[in-house]
Order: structure tokens, then sequence, then C-alpha cells
DNA sequence: CGTCTGGTTGATCTAGATCAACAGGAGTGG
DNA sequence: CCACTCCTGTTGATCTAGATCAACCAGACG
């Protein structure tokens, strides 16, 4: 974790259009510029940890982070990838509860960090904060099952493509030759941990999918053009 | 389904201990009364339909109900199991939206009716009940974490005894020579599905746990006299 | 008495986990 | 610049939990 912690502008925050506050009040906004801050984490890098107290929230500028979940023999699952916009920690504060999960850096990531007094001033003040994170909560609480039943449901295949659809959905590009592609966020061990799998596993699938000609592979680099035929072979469930 | 609905008196009824109505003063109780409808329902039910609008809630007086929910290939599987005290249907009226999950009685229940008109009118002019379901939407967010952890990294024979770890917490029943039994209030394939896994699996597995003398089963009984054991044998995550 | 539904058993098959080895970078430090 | 280690990813060989398919049994119910 590097030592610079500066100040963010929230205002001005070019991404606040992604983010739970894009429909703040000036006035209000204002106030979080005056005690957020922003920090730089390289990967690995943890913003909290499953057990801990909640001190304050935390809204990702860039970069990627995994919610991860250990269970009591020790083995561990990513629950979640967090990308820009994506504000972390809101269950803890709302629930006066602690963590459930901890949050670590998948990729060198920007993070705001924003004290939980000044949140609970906002929610005070200013209900239709709460409103959205009650929102927020429930399209969590659909997006967990939906999750739930692709673990039991789906193959490791399918799973794989289905995240490589989602991925697609948020940073798909297209390239000169009308070709799709994605820059992997993060590694093929992070890939398996999310989709429920090995990180062998994950590896062989890759391969088969290569030698089909549905996706290629370079790297972190994944193409594509026929998106039809990919959409096909999963049960498009988001 | 039968057809003899009644009204039902919310104010006096004896398990709003259980309740997300428990603490909801005098005054509002009354209003209640007015308008809540008591039905019984049988084994198949339905209370309502993965896709439907949400004209209501509907809270368990009795019995047990499913949450089922159907892929887009037609697969279905167990997301929850509600009892007695339980409301059903406030992820869809909160989120103004359609229902994620079809509601299906998996034994006779007695259900109430509320609709979402008088419940809208309680939210307005009653926050602390909007708080209430915006806690109840955080804990089944976790508890849903949970179960998708489970049933990622548990065997089926370790889901099934954390199943059943369930039940006795809550309807465990101690007879006089001092061995623990419960009611199965569900079938062999609700069992199947709610763990994830089939009936086929689920039977064997039984078969197993009784020849290792961990848990004796007959129809629906369960029965058990070294907890200790059992809890040994998974760890016991919630 | 047939029919139906829920549950149990048996035989088979396969996706994917696990264990093990190895290959290509990327640093690091002499 | 080379030698060393560390880390990620790939491949190979093996093994197993559990799904699937099929038969069957017992009680319920008309």
């Amino acid at each position: 974790m590097s030592d610079e912690t500066a100040r963010h502008n929230c205002t001005d925050c070019p991404i606040r259009h992604l983010t739970d506050w894009q429909n703040l009040p000036k006035k209000l906004l204002k106030k979080m510029d005056r005690y957020a801050l922003r920090r730089q984490y390289e990967l690995g890098d943890k913003l909290y940890h499953q057990g801990d107290k909640c001190h304050g929230l935390f809204c990702i500028r860039s970069g990627f982070v995994g919610l991860r979940r250990y269970d009591v023999s020790g083995r561990s699952s990513l629950i979640k990838l967090a990308g820009p916009g994506d504000t972390l920690g809101y269950r803890a504060l709302l629930g006066h509860s602690t963590h459930s999960n901890s949050a670590e850096i998948l990729k060198a990531s920007e993070v705001c960090y924003i004290d939980r007094a000044i949140i609970s001033e906002i929610l005070q003040n200013h209900p239709s904060v709460g409103e959205r994170f009650l929102q927020r909560c429930l399209t969590d609480l659909e997006r967990m099952e939906a999750a739930y039943l692709r673990a039991k449901n789906l193959t490791t295949r399918e799973q794989l493509l289905h995240f490589l659809m989602i991925l697609h959905e948020q940073f798909g590009q297209l390239d000169e030759n009308g070709c799709h592609y994605i820059v992997l966020p993060i590694a093929r061990k992070d890939i398996a941990e999310l989709i429920g799998s090995t990180p062998e596993s994950v590896s062989r699938t890759i391969k088969k999918l290569e030698t089909e000609h549905l996706v290629q592979f370079e790297g972190r680099l994944a193409s594509f053009e026929n998106l039809g035929a990919i959409i096909d072979q999963i049960g498009m469930i988001h």
C-alpha cells in the first residue's frame, strides 16, 4: 500500500455517475469533499478483513477489488468482483456488524475512503441515500441468488463463458477487425475462485474454448468475434 | 388451496413475536387487523410465481414454504425454506420489481396476506418498519452468501448434516431417553433441491449416516443422541 | 385392484478435483 | 551478465463424488 493519501474531490469525480452518490445534492458533496481520502493500493492489499469492525465506506475509483470470504476450515472463495464506481462496506455499516468478508485488491486500484461518521450524518439528513443502499442490498441479494444457482447448475465451461460475458458487457471493446476483446482484470486463480473452480480446470477449459475457436486467449487478452455463439451456449442469466 | 379465507387478527397472533411486526405499535396493528386475510394452503399450492407482480406480503403462521427459483433452462432450485413467522415477498415490494422466485407450499400451511397498499401506508408513517426490512435484507444476503459457500465447498453429506442441524436448532426436540429428534418438514426431493443434490444421493447419504450410527431415520423422523459428533463433522457455519 | 407418488437400491459414467511436474517470465542480487 | 528464486500458468495422470438411468417397492387413494 503506498503511503500517499490524498484528499479526494468527490464533486468533480469523473466516475461519480457510476456511484451510489450520483444524485447527491451539491451541499452534501461539498461536505464529503472535506473528508474523502484517496489512496493507491497494490495487488494483494486489503481494504478490510473479514471480522473487522467497519469504520467507513470504500469507493473504488479505478482497478478491481475482490470480496473474499473464508470459511471455518480456511477455504476461501471470491464472492464478488467490484470495480470502478462500486461502494464497499455498506453492509457492515448499515447492519452495525463486522465485515463478513475481506476486500482484497486484485489489481492496482485507486480507492476513496469515507468515514462512517460522515456517512451517518448524510444518512440522517438525506433519507434517499438510505433508500439507495436498500436498493443496492436488494440487487446484491438478487445477484447472489443468481450466482448460487449458477454455482449449482452450470458447468465450469458455462461459468467461465458467463464470466467473460459479464466482463464483456462492462468493459468489452471492439478492435479494427470487428473482433470483440476484453483484458481480463484478474489472474487465473482468481477467476477460478470466482467461478468456483480451480486454476487447472480453468486452464483446461480455456484451451478447449480455443480449440473450438470460440474464444482466443493471449495472456490476459481474451478475444472472440462470434458473440452469438457464446450467448447460445449459456442460458444467459445474470 | 381451500376456499375459506378469513380475517386474521394480527394483534393477538400467537406467533407475532416471531415476525417482522413484533414491535409494531397497537394502532398500526389494529389497522392491519382490518386488512389481513388468513387462508389455508395445501402441499403444492403457490403463494406467488416467479415473475409475478407483487401485490402484497405473505406472513406464514404455520407450515413450511419453499422459495423456488427456475433458471432459463427450467431447472429449479430451492433457494430458501421459510417457516412460521417469516414474511415473504418483501423484496419485490420494496424493490418495485416482480417476484424473483416462486413461493411454494411444501407442507400444509396457514398464511396471512397483507395488501401492499396497507404496507406502503405503514412504511410511510413508521420508518422503523422500513429499517426492519433493510435489516432483513442484509441478513438474507449474509445467509445467501453462506449458502453459496456451502454449495461450493461442502460435500452432500456435510450439507445434509448442516441442514439437520439448522432444523434441530429451530425445532429440535428431546425424547424421554435423552435422544434428540426432528420431524423433517419436507420431502426427500425437496431436501435434495435445498442442499443442491438429488433424491438418490440424499437417500444414499442417509443410509450411510445410519450405518455409521450418526443419525437414525424412520420416514420423516430423524433422531440422534450424539450431537457433538455431528457438529464435529461440519465446520458449523451458518 | 390398478395407478400414482415418494422413496430406496443398483449399475454406470463423467466432470472436475487433486497431485505432480514443468515451463516461461520477472525480479533480485552477486 | 548469469544464477537463483519466485510466481503464474500450463499440462499430464489419476481418482472420486455424485449425477444419471433404470428398476423396484410400499403405501395411499380412487
